[in-house]
DNA sequence: ATAAAAATCCAAAACGTTTCGGATTTTGTT
DNA sequence: AACAAAATCCGAAACGTTTTGGATTTTTAT
């Protein structure tokens, strides 16, 4: 393995000549650092972060710290789109990308900040821990510069990015009033998910934008989870037979809406309109396909890895990214459109 | 940030005896041993792995170097399953995993190696690249341990995992036979992909076992990809109308010769029986769902990674693994299945 | 009590880079 | 020609760790 040194020698120099001729600083005559370029292409040079890093204390490399990047969670594609824009932004600023998982076998002793330091990353992105995960309340203290997605908090070291999901669910409710539905339940993740909360507001707005009721009981937590999602349809639609559509805080759950619109023979939309939260890929592909709000995920992780990395070199305006949704409308709520 | 030294320091002892200490040495009471982790831990210690790194020359780290990480590719979770596996047995074993992916923008000009080097990974995996990517000659050439998906080189630092393709194919084409088909169309991938060409051989052997001839004519390329395939089903089912079966090298193509069928009127699978391979999330949500040869893909990545490391520490047998492939038969090949 | 063996500790070098402060050489000015 | 200024170079320290080889102390065996 070639060294500065070795070029050094090669080039008849000294090693301080030959890394600020690399590093393209002004005190170096043109002719010697041809050479000394020459020379390092010739020796086949690459340099060594681990010692670069040690001594400029920082190791142009950011965390992705994700939660729940297990053998089933690969349905929901959010978390991997996100991973796609990161990875995207952060190598177009030659930066490195390490991924952690939140959920190792064993649950991870090691506290975020332990982490971050020990490998040495010099901010983190952290995607889809919940507002309960012990780390969010660790992200806050430690002065390690970090970006949340969708989850609001902001401090000096920490920004975020998220969409505007009041907006977002606004304009799906809205869509389901135009179609003339009055009767719309809705199926939210969990209790205290940021998400959730915003996306019931925009539930409610819309209602009441529209001078339409607000009932509580026509809201219930699916989790997040096809499986909760449907059992919750199955239950609202045989206490409340005046439901004509459902709004869900996910495609996921969507689908499990889907089922039980499926068991209880209701078809769809005829008989049940139902409009989803995200555009994951398998939306475009149920029968009918699914209606929903698309969020940008690509985007939302190259937003983040881009707010992150000019936090980092100190050239941020604002901590705070929001991007925008789009309704996709299909033929889970409008027959044969398209 | 709190060192070695001020441990030392703090405990009255010798960086020396510190670093020992931590490292679990024997020679080193167990009484000053536990005072040195108390101390440690008070001072909410971290070891700075790029020290370490240096001084060891190794990172424990390693590589996934990826091609098409992009915002289309996000379609076909492969990667993204493989990724979690990989994931998964480097978090187990408390190494890092950094993500490279070879599709910036402006395509990389540093070389496989340099990016290797530089970046100070002990090994590398390397996903989706294609045979006649450069960096594949490369990697063969570098000293780097390594391990490839899909691709069956193996040599002094290369080894690799991989499925049967040619059982998988032929399981399919069985299954396809069983059935009372007697003429089925192939979409294979593209030239000089090993894996099409193990299960074009496995496609043949079947044929042949059931003795039914082989036309080269019934085959065409489909790049892996979606239009493509449903261009070439097109054709083929024109030219050739006595076909009733498809074969496809991967579900994605076989959603393109779904919407193929569905354009020429044929019904899935009384006019035109479809078999995918891979087994991604679409194939069951599909209408109808779609038999396939299901690859365990996130244990490919979990054995890449296994393999991979076990190949640093020299405790490797063989550099290469095998995994089995699994037939799902569902309405794209049987009616009323399930 | 003494020698040998075991246990426990440590100083210093090494890893490959950047950077500070200054030294040397070249160029420009008069 | 002499001096100032600019250009170009370099030695040495520093980053935080591991490791080598040996030094010192304690224990054991006689």
């Amino acid at each position: 393995m070639t060294t500065i040194k070795d070029i050094a020698k090669a080039a008849g120099v000294s090693i301080t000549t030959v890394s600020r001729a690399l590093n393209g600083y002004s005190d170096v005559n043109e002719k010697t650092r041809k050479k000394i370029i020459e020379i390092a292409k010739q020796l086949n040079y690459s340099p060594n972060t681990l010692a670069r890093g040690l001594v400029m204390n920082k190791s142009k490399t950011i965390g992705l710290l994700v939660s729940g990047l297990t053998r089933e969670s690969t349905k929901d594609n959010f978390t991997f789109e996100v991973l796609a824009g990161v990875n995207q932004y952060v190598s177009e600023v030659d930066y490195d990308m390490v991924l952690f998982s939140t959920t190792s076998t064993k649950q991870r002793e090691k506290t975020y900040t332990q982490l971050c330091r020990e490998r040495r990353v010099d901010g983190a992105i952290l995607q889809g821990i919940r507002v309960d995960d012990p780390y969010l309340q660790e992200v806050v203290e430690s002065d390690i510069p970090c970006v949340l997605i969708d989850i609001p908090i902001e401090s000096e070291t920490v920004g975020y990015v998220t969409t505007d999901n009041v907006l977002g669910a606004k304009k799906a409710v809205q869509h389901l009033i135009s179609l003339g539905h009055r009767h719309i339940a809705m199926i939210n993740g969990y209790e205290f998910a940021f998400v959730s909360e915003q996306r019931l507001k925009g539930f409610q707005e819309a209602l009441f934008e529209a001078g339409l009721p607000f009932h509580e009981h026509l809201v219930a937590n699916g989790a997040f989870k096809e499986e909760r999602a449907e059992q919750e349809a199955v239950r609202l639609l045989t206490q409340h037979p005046e439901i004509t559509s459902f709004f869900c805080a996910s495609d996921l759950m969507a689908l499990g809406v889907m089922k039980a619109a499926k068991t209880l023979g209701k078809r769809i939309p005829e008989e049940l309109a139902i409009i989803g939260y995200d555009d994951i890929i398998l939306a475009s592909y149920t029968t009918p396909p699914l209606s929903t709000i698309a969020q940008n995920k690509f985007a939302m992780g190259y937003e983040a890895a881009k707010l992150l990395i000019e936090m980092l070199e100190g050239k941020a305006q604002s901590r705070v990214r929001v991007l925008e949704t789009e309704l996709k409308i299909r033929e889970s709520t409008v027959k044969n459109h398209g």
